[in-house]
RNA sequence: GCCCCCAUCGUCUAGGGGACUAGGACGUGGCCCUUUCAAGGCCAAGACCGGGGUUCGAAUCCCCGUGGGGGCACCA
């Protein structure tokens, strides 16, 4: 037998660890990101993508977008273009895809009934497969009764045992009917897959799976299988949900004589709390966004959110943690996927965000913050917000925290609650002087200039024989409205001498009516 | 119930028989800096699931147990 760590070196696939193999897989991979448009793109199926996209980037391969929508019963409108939406905002192109078409087109599997049908006919002309007219009302039936005797569900066979004749017939005869898998009644199955080595699994385990359903469109096993070769797939990467039906697809291609793709089952996504699959519901109520576009609603980066995924269930060495898409192309291996469940860590995006934010240009920041201004209904300009973001830059977490932390700059006047103006350790009436004191300081000024502006206010606050920090929390309160805020003496520059007067003035009044 | 996969700090992970007193990051606590809040710097607490093997030597390889996860549809 052969442990997971032998069968690595075995194949050439896997041949991406550099301390073991000196090139980096160099021959194009032809990688595909498959979603259903069943709902909305989740952040486990983003890190799929982006594991795709990776490969195929760093190979100079193709990265191949596919639409899986044989399920009309589930189908969501929209749903298709949603997911390209979040793919885009996380900054990844597809090469291949129903929009931008390709050499395999379509890529819409809605689109391709004809060639699983003519697949199908194969497998069954082959006698990989046969015809199967049992009604779903007898399919429950026999489930009840295994289940009953505690046996696994599985198809009982019955039109397995069907003449070819038989079956034939009653298919002219116009009966509904699926087409059915022959997996082998014995023997066992050994599939490779890159994370974990073999995994082989006794065929008596599996089912007779029906690959054609009776509207004529394949199930998963048959489309995926069929369209992967067809594209010429060479690295299937899917999450290991898939692990228990891994033989079939490998019997499946092994019954077409079709040469298997590297496989790869990545872990799945958990919680944060670790138990069970990572859904949008939490044991505390609480709700995490795990859709991409949500993320970005949240004032989340894409870079952070990309950096953040990537690391779910990947590592490059024992200290790298920051990294761009460039740098993922660059460094990305199948070799370092982890193969136990990773739990989704929502502060662990917080931290990156941070960072990403921080590593922007003004420039750059600035374009991105403009919009969370204007959502916030406050008319900022380009010019405006230069100024503001390095004063915020390293004070926020989201994109969406600039406008709380910096939006009372663009607002006509700040309403603080009295209470707050009074100083630490201060009555309303000492602290209302120190605001009459104040307006005396600015108004000597005809420019606010930082520098100056800071050493008479400090000067200030000594002959009251207050703390900087107690004249400078009240100044805060009276000037921004907020108890946080960027550092004072800037904002009262960037405010201008006439509002920041204005502000005092109306402050005092404010903690003269304490009295 | 059956099948499959997985197992290092609370979480994500490094680790490929000796470099392990087990490294990093998030989070947490403390200190420094400081006009608030951040950022930054320093420090601290915190893990090899259990039991058997193999070996001079095991976090690392094997087996069993336990725990966790996933799957058992005319969904994907």
């Amino acid at each position: 037998m052969n442990s997971p760590a032998r069968v690595r070196f075995t194949y050439d696939f896997t041949s991406q660890r550099p301390s073991f193999h000196p090139t980096m897989m160099t021959s194009p991979a032809r990688v595909r990101f498959a979603p259903s448009p069943t709902g909305r793109l989740h952040i486990g199926g983003a890190r799929t993508a982006l594991y795709d996209y990776l490969l195929a980037r760093q190979t100079k391969g193709v990265f191949v977008l596919r639409i899986e929508d044989t399920d009309r019963k589930r189908f969501v409108p929209g749903a298709e273009e949603e997911i390209y939406e979040a793919l885009a905002w996380l900054g990844m192109e597809w090469d291949e895809g129903p929009d931008v078409g390709g050499p395999h087109a379509p890529y819409r599997q809605s689109e391709r009934g004809d060639i699983y049908l003519e697949h199908a006919e194969r497998l069954v002309d082959s006698g990989n497969a046969y015809y199967c007219f049992c009604t779903p009302e007898r399919l429950a039936r026999v489930r009840k009764e295994q289940q009953a005797r505690k046996e696994a569900p599985r198809y009982d066979g019955l039109c397995r045992r069907l003449s070819s004749e038989d079956a034939r017939d009653r298919k002219l005869g116009g009966e509904a009917y699926v087409v059915r898998f022959k997996t082998p009644l014995d023997g066992e199955t050994t599939g490779v897959d890159v994370i974990r080595g073999e995994i082989t699994v006794a065929n008596a385990t599996l089912d007779d799976y029906i690959v054609l359903k009776s509207d004529g469109l394949p199930t998963y096993h048959l489309a995926a299988m069929v369209d992967d070769h067809l594209m010429e797939i060479t690295h299937v990467l899917r999450t290991s949900e898939w692990l228990p039906t891994f033989p079939l697809h490998v019997l499946i291609y092994e019954a077409f004589g079709w040469e298997q793709p590297a496989w790869v089952h990545m872990s799945v996504l958990l919680n944060p709390s670790g138990k069970g699959k990572l859904s949008k519901r939490h044991g505390s109520g609480k709700s995490h966004a795990v859709h991409p576009l949500d993320l970005k609603e949240l004032g989340y980066v894409p870079e952070a959110a990309v950096n953040w995924l990537a690391l779910m269930g990947w590592s490059y060495d024992d200290r790298t943690e920051f990294f761009n898409m460039p740098d993922l192309i660059d460094k990305f291996s199948l070799a370092k996927l982890s193969a136990s469940p990773a739990a989704v860590n929502f502060s662990k995006l917080d931290h990156f965000n941070g960072l990403h934010i921080r590593s922007f240009s003004e420039q750059e920041l600035v374009a991105k913050l403009l919009p969370y201004f204007h959502a916030a209904n406050l008319s900022v300009t380009d010019e405006q917000l230069w100024r503001v973001v390095p004063l915020i830059q390293e004070r926020i977490r989201t994109l969406d925290e600039a406008v709380d932390m910096a939006g009372f700059l663009f607002r006509d006047g700040v309403r603080p609650d009295p209470q707050e103006l009074v100083g630490k350790n201060m009555t309303p009436a000492e602290s209302a002087s120190a605001v009459r004191r104040s307006i005396e300081v600015v108004q000597e000024f005809d420019q606010l200039e930082n520098d100056r502006l800071e050493f008479s206010l400090r000067e200030l606050a000594e002959k009251l024989n207050l703390k900087v920090g107690q004249l400078f929390g009240i100044l805060r309160v009276a000037v921004t409205g907020q108890r946080v805020s960027p550092p004072l003496i800037e904002t009262m520059g960037l405010l201008g001498k006439s509002i920041v007067l204005e502000r005092l003035e109306s402050a005092q009044e404010a903690l003269n009516s304490l009295k």
